[in-house]
DNA sequence: AGGCAGGGTTCAGAATAACAACCCACTTGC
DNA sequence: GCAAGTGGGTTGTTATTCTGAACCCTGCCT
């Protein structure tokens, strides 16, 4: 399910990344997450999705394990959404999207959500950093390397039977 | 074109910057621009994409400002598409989503493409900083702020009247 | 002329997303 | 006790989009 394209023969991290997140609302649907949004009615609300496609995100989320479901009724039964470690961790990709749209988008313009860095005040403008050295990147101190025969996508990625 | 989710009504960075790259594709184009791709063949071998879904989305690219046309022979017309600027910043976006791929999707197996940081030489698994005062960020200094009538993602983006 | 290459466009047909209605299990109001 | 309301979905239909394959055009090669 998702989005027709098949990047299953690629074997790249970024086609797999995209493959969980790449469908149309899903990234939406985790930054809500990351705002607190948990629960079914709130992110149809924020997002205005249809409710077939978010229940379909929403639990091929839990199926790649970016989001948990966790039962917070019994009698009636009801359940939140929430994030796991590996869905936080995607918040780099959410602060990186967020400043190049910030920068090249919006410009001076502003949109109505801002990230600021508590420890120095200033709105937060990510670069990047090796964790290694802990310089931060030029693109010019990076090199591409390919190898060959490495694991597709879809021998990466848990096969979507979701039936 | 594109996907057929309307974020337009939202008002954030994340949601524009979706508007730009986020359909099926389009972020793989610009990964293989980054790796020297630059015509239309190359792409369509690399991506296995159907044609005429590859030159909307280059289109849309160039009518975003992530790439630029240029036409490198007369007779008979030929063109290539090579990142601008704005779309060259797109590198930390592609290589937080390598990074979370590569720790959470491929662990240890490692996918094709690796990305190393010639100035320490180890693999690059980039970390965010923040630009004001350099230090790592951390998932607990980030705070959010909302704002409200702030421009949404229609006001700020050009009509896709790609006709 | 015939064939081929690059860069597309134009179809039909299949797979998704959108929209709207409906369902089920309670809880609340009267 | 029963109607209405709420949260969390499912089940249709319709409308778009993607896919796949064929086709077009300009020029080069032989």
């Amino acid at each position: 399910m998702g989005r027709t394209a098949d990047y299953s023969r690629q074997s790249c991290s970024i086609a797999a990344t995209l493959e969980v997140i790449g469908d149309p609302w899903t990234l939406l649907v985790i930054r809500d997450a990351f705002q607190g949004v948990s629960r079914f009615e709130q992110w149809q609300d924020r997002l205005g999705v249809a409710r077939n496609v978010l229940a379909a995100r929403l639990k091929t989320l839990v199926a790649h394990g970016v989001l948990e479901v966790r039962p917070y009724s019994e009698r009636p039964p009801r359940n939140e959404y929430v994030l796991t470690a590996k869905g936080k961790d995607l918040s780099d990709v959410l602060l990186t999207m967020h400043g190049w749209g910030s920068k090249h988008l919006y410009g001076e313009a502003d949109s109505g959500v801002t990230f600021t860095h508590k420890t120095c005040g200033s709105e937060l403008s990510p670069r990047l950093a090796c964790s290694c050295c802990g310089e931060i990147v030029k693109r010019s101190d990076i090199a591409v390397a390919f190898e060959a025969d490495r694991p597709t996508v879809a021998d990466v990625l848990p096969k979507d039977e979701a039936a």
